[in-house]
DNA sequence: CGTTGTGTTGATATTAATCAACAAGTGTGG
DNA sequence: CCACACTTGTTGATTAATATCAACACAACG
């Protein structure tokens, strides 16, 4: 990892005035509401860093000495049971906080899917500063409270969905993700990159590589998608792909 | 619903110095922090509500008007496939805190599991006492976060665990739950207490009654478990049983 | 070019779901 | 007090969805 100190995603390009529905991020900065005499303080104890593909960052059990800010590139938050198995309980984009945790040690592992840049904070200067800066608890509250939202759908899905609605929901999810939270240069409204792996989506969705692969064949195949390569699928069909993802409807296959 | 205004679960009888593991609370209140004084501007907020079992105080969907504090009994937290498929997403217990979201509407349902105590907060209210109460934004943040904590670790259980290793998880997690956490009269360190159904217990960790009831007996059969009754399981070698839930060990067989 | 990593497809195995029967407990009303 | 319905839980037989095992295609890369 390459380290540099700069300003932390402080001021976001992307600024919109709306909340981001997946990170929760009002301006996908972790002080939006802050001034900039206050942020001058905050980029002092910040440090940017990068992150190659496949390098992690953060490792279930370590101590939890640091916080982090995502600005650039994607990461895949996930924890191990002693045999190997995996599970992915998110993908962490532009705007997404790492290591909140209140314990002493990461619950998860980070690393990075793409290319990564991340500001990290000490832990034990960010309570200090979160002292000084109540806008930022709230921020970081709201935050909280949106990936609790988004836990809880994914354990509706992990718990109760079938293949083939997971991969909708996923599409699905994906295609309505915000430019910002993506981490990749976007295609058009209907078209998903996935910088991840058929593993990774496997190990997000609770299925193997190859139940993955067969159920986007399967979709393809019933026209409700198109895969022009690997890491790019396009919605043909986004209202009966809804459907199936929310199990109003099975989509007239199994 | 019987209505009664009250002081909110302020200062909680349990209170040990300790954080609660699974909760998150310090003293099982939402301002364990904060002076008498500003308790009673926070308990003028407060009504104090009784839930029977099976009535449902939080509905999926609904405008999101109200935030509660679980003072007495266990709540069983839910999401709905239209065709009736449920993922119970959580208990909450006395300490637990309920409808934080920042979304305008209610993202789960929740229903009481045994006659319940909780204290309702109207959240545009609780927003400006949020602002006079940085302490309590803060319990709210360590909360969440423990939640989320919580979260990623049923997404492994669901997605990733075998039924067994689902059971041996519940159980381990249920007799490691503090006495105050439970929300019903503790047995002894290693006899859980379980008031709520199978049904509710196969929606929580994605299985079936049957599979739920079969797996049990298994575990009965090794001696692992006993069951003198259908809401008593008794734990009869807990490291045995801990090895199968983290996965470090089959349990012998499958 | 071979090698490696990733993805797809096919054949088979296995876990857990489904379908079904029954047992036990609870409450109701005659 | 007992028949009855109703709920909850257990157990058995069978099915179905997905995992596992295996072969192969293809692209990236040294």
């Amino acid at each position: 990892m390459s380290v540099t100190r700069a300003r932390p995603l402080l001021v976001d390009p992307h600024r919109s005035g709306n909340d981001c529905a997946h990170c929760g991020a009002r301006a996908h900065s972790v002080c939006n509401a802050i001034d900039a005499r206050d942020l001058d303080r905050l980029a002092a104890v910040a440090v940017q860093l990068s992150v190659e593909p496949g390098r992690s960052f953060i490792d279930e059990g370590d101590p939890a000495e640091s916080f982090f800010n995502v600005t650039a590139g994607t990461a895949k938050l996930f924890k191990l049971l002693p045999d190997g198995r995996r599970q992915i309980t998110g993908f962490a984009g532009p705007g997404h906080f790492l290591g909140l945790a209140v314990s002493a040690s990461y619950s998860f592992s980070a690393e990075a899917v793409e290319l990564m840049r991340i500001c990290r904070f000490s832990r034990t200067k960010l309570r200090t500063l979160l002292d000084d800066f109540p806008a930022m608890e709230k921020r970081l509250l709201e935050v909280a409270s949106n990936e609790l939202v988004a836990a809880q759908e994914q354990m509706l899905l992990l718990g109760r969905k079938t293949a083939r609605e997971r991969l909708a929901s996923f599409l699905i999810a994906r295609s309505e993700m915000p430019v910002h939270c993506l981490g990749h240069k976007p295609g058009s409204a209907e078209t998903v990159l996935l910088p991840m792996t058929r593993s990774d989506i496997a190990d997000y969705l609770g299925l193997t590589i190859e139940t993955v692969s067969r159920t986007l064949t399967k979709l393809k195949g019933e026209g409700l998608i198109e895969i022009p390569s690997t890491e790019t699928i396009i919605i043909r069909r986004h209202v009966a792909l809804d459907g199936i993802a929310t199990g109003v409807d099975s989509g007239g296959t199994r």
